[in-house]
DNA sequence: AGAGGTACCTGGCAGC
DNA sequence: TGCTGCCAGGTACCTC
């Protein structure tokens, strides 16, 4: 689910409601995520005063004075304030208990995210040490790409979801933005030129920061940190639309199997 | 080094 | 109305 406008959509909403408050509790409902929730974070998160609601890539960082918690949502989690004596539903594995009576409960079905503590700066941390930069952040260019793809084989789309390249795009900015930008999902990254690879990369800018506008996707289950969804699902121009006329040309949009994974372009209006 | 496949898990949907 | 198989917003880890 989450790609990282959901993941700064989320961060905004929870920052107001997080920031300041002492963590009382944790109640853990299951901790079999992607990794066990540790007996360790319980015990050094409880009692701690969250400072600060950061993002790295599609990683939420709750910092505190004494380590930070680092959180994941993998495909279908989601996090949302809701007062700690709502009854919780099925799938609710997490509530971090605030001291205003509210938590911070995270939903995930399917159980791809985690919630891990670190003593250390985060951004040493093993799973954040090696993302790619942030395609939001002056660091981010056209130029960048460029120099990063000479060589490489693999078809763009899946240049751009490599999270060493690049953090926080997923599949459905990834061909949103290869849209934009006009280049077929399947084009191999190493044969893409520097001026290709400047509209990519503005491109890339262009479609998270429209994402952002509009709260997010929510294609079957993204709720903000107050439980509502985004509305970028109504503005996708390939992501999905297999069969359905390009908005743009009215060329029917094609699929096709990129690696595991669905890749989705017109025909006509990208090369 | 880079590329590709597998695994983790649940739920929704199409097709029979 | 089932049942089966496939698909899904992610990514670490393994092999070649």
């Amino acid at each position: 689910m989450p790609e990282l406008p959901e993941v700064e959509t989320t961060r905004r909403g929870i920052e107001p409601c997080v920031t300041g408050r002492t963590v009382i509790r944790l109640v853990v409902r299951n901790p079999a995520l992607r990794w066990r929730v540790t007996p360790k974070l319980v015990r050094e998160f409880s009692g701690r005063t969250i400072r600060s609601v950061g993002r790295r890539g599609k990683y939420l960082l709750l910092a505190t004075d004494a380590g930070t918690a680092i959180l994941h949502l993998g495909m279908s989690g989601s996090l949302r304030v809701v007062p700690a004596t709502q009854a919780a539903d099925a799938h609710d594995h997490v509530d971090i208990v605030l001291d205003n009576g509210d938590c911070l409960r995270l939903h995930d079905p399917r159980r791809f995210g985690c919630l891990l503590w670190t003593r250390d700066d985060p951004r040493k941390h093993k799973l954040l040490r090696d993302l790619g930069p942030e395609p939001l952040a002056a660091d981010f260019s056209g130029d960048y790409l460029f120099e990063k793809s000479r060589g490489r084989k693999r078809a763009i789309r899946d240049f751009l979801l490599d999270s060493q390249v690049l953090a926080g795009i997923g599949n459905i900015y990834a061909n949103e933005a290869l849209f934009a930008a006009g280049l077929r999902p399947a084009r191999a990254a190493g044969r893409i030129s520097r001026d290709q690879y400047a509209r990519l990369a503005g491109a890339i800018r262009a479609t998270l920061n429209r994402a952002l506008k509009a709260g997010g996707t929510t294609l079957r289950d993204f709720r903000n940190g107050r439980g509502e969804p985004g509305y970028f699902q109504l503005s996708l121009n390939v992501y999905g639309r297999a069969g359905e006329p390009c908005l743009v040309c009215g060329t029917a949009i094609k699929a096709k199997r990129l690696g595991q994974r669905s890749a989705f372009f017109c025909p006509k209006c990208q090369s």
